[in-house]
DNA sequence: TATACTAATGACTGATAAGTCAATTGTCAA
DNA sequence: TTGACAATTGACTTATCAGTCATTAGTATA
């Protein structure tokens, strides 16, 4: 659907520079030259524009995150890491401005759902501290965890207000050396595992098998052809009846991995199979 | 006027939990128990009530830092001004609720307010790196900055989020530590020094002599008797004709320094004498 | 008690916004 | 060309909110 993104990319421009509660639903339309009708072809309401800008970004770049982890050399990997954020962020500035900006003047669901994608971005983390240090930072784990959420939005604020040109190698490789040199000398952790705990009782729960097969259907009906499609449609086959190995499944989630709109569902395939 | 302070903590109550724009000033009158007439006895409009709020506790902790950073210890200090923060924090929630997460959502005035107390908090940061490390960090001094500026609200949703105890002791020692190793480690500043000075190219004004003098009126109307006032009122003819010794001045400004709503004039005469 | 003054009220106004739906325009097969 | 169907429009409805002001309640003074 063409129009739902136009009209997502158009709201991302004017939610960014006045937020949410001021941007009316008439500006919005204006904006992208349709009527007001029109728009409420598209979404049913202003929270379910919103609630799909947040969804369509952030599954993109947990997915992205996710990939970055569980596929980097150990070397790169905080590198990469770090680059892949800023990049999002230099790509898509307007949205990434209001995820910095905007925690509040969401309602409640959007709030959740804001905090189930912050929860999928600490699991992702938590992976690449272990991958990276291992038991070495096995007390100050979580501490570490939150020291590096803060600093990848540490420099936001320099993209925020400013055009000026930015370095991301310099960017990456400094918070590179920021963080190894944290891993490596914090002895006095405030954030514990207990305390961890107890921040995150509220747990994030893995999608069901039909809840899956759903989404699949979903997306199958947004690709018109080629190989992605015929991808989707032997693993939705597969997760009704399995009869794929898990290679060809690795395969062929390998496969719509990087095809606009299909990056979600790949991360999501990858975390039911666990590959 | 005891009203307006009644008004002004109660819409922080709401204003944190809602949000500015989502807060209506009906809402506010009724959590008072007044009419909506009598909250613009008090204030001009919803704007004034809110820049209030922002002004009057901003001057405050901006007036606490300064003061720490400029009386404690070395050894002390870092641990001081971490703490200070978490303090205020903890006492006043609801507005460090507010200053956290509502950056947006502020018209272009109150932006430009905010961004005023934030220029002067990197300045009282900026000496307080000075006296710490010196110039063995002139070629990090701006990134490390930033750095703290990060530390200091990197446990601010575990306040946000809960009710849960924390050890304000080990906090600050944590945070201390985490200073520490950054300063004496860092090689890679992303921030430099040119850097920092495009992106403050709007810079801070100081005050002028009359400014001050009509801000000391305003705040002898407030004050009723004692020692304080007759301090201000001494500071004041000092202003308007020179005849006391600096010692003297020095001394005024500490008698008012702790007196509740002489914070920020105390700051900036402090500012204005260089003391 | 009467009078003058201040403090407080809340119904009202005008503005703006989300969402609706009858009417219009566009498209395409027969 | 026609008629059926789908897409699109924007004036309209309903709701909310900031701010006003004529009226009332409260208080101090003569």
């Amino acid at each position: 659907m063409v129009k739902k993104q136009l009209i997502m990319e158009k709201a991302s421009e004017l939610f960014a520079k006045q937020g949410f509660k001021a941007t009316s639903v008439q500006q919005i339309t204006e904006h992208c030259g349709i009527s007001k009708g029109a728009l409420y072809l598209s979404f049913n309401s202003k929270d379910e524009l919103i609630s799909s800008i947040i969804d369509h970004y952030m599954s993109q770049v947990t997915a992205n995150f996710d990939y970055i982890v569980s596929h980097s050399d150990k070397e790169d990997l905080l590198y990469d890491f770090y680059r892949e954020y800023y990049h999002f962020f230099n790509k898509h500035a307007n949205i990434a401005k209001i995820f910095i900006k905007e925690t509040q003047s969401l309602n409640e669901e959007l709030i959740d759902r804001m905090r189930y994608y912050n929860q999928l971005h600490e699991k992702i983390i938590l992976t690449m501290i272990d991958r990276l240090y291992g038991k070495k930072v096995r007390d100050v784990k979580y501490d570490l965890l939150y020291c590096i959420k803060k600093l990848l939005n540490m420099y936001a604020e320099v993209f925020l207000l400013n055009d000026i040109y930015l370095d991301f190698n310099v960017l990456a490789q400094s918070l590179v050396e920021k963080t190894n040199i944290i891993a490596e000398n914090i002895t006095i952790p405030f954030i514990t595992k207990q305390q961890y705990e107890l921040l995150n009782f509220k747990k994030v729960k893995d999608l069901s098998k039909e809840e899956l097969i759903h989404l699949l259907d979903e997306t199958i009906k947004e690709i018109e052809s080629g190989l992605e499609r015929e991808s989707i449609l032997l693993l939705k086959e597969n997760l009704m009846e399995t009869n794929l190995s898990i290679a060809i499944v690795k395969g062929l989630i390998e496969n719509i991995r990087n095809y606009p709109g299909c990056e979600w569902i790949a991360y999501l395939l990858r975390k039911y199979y666990e590959l």
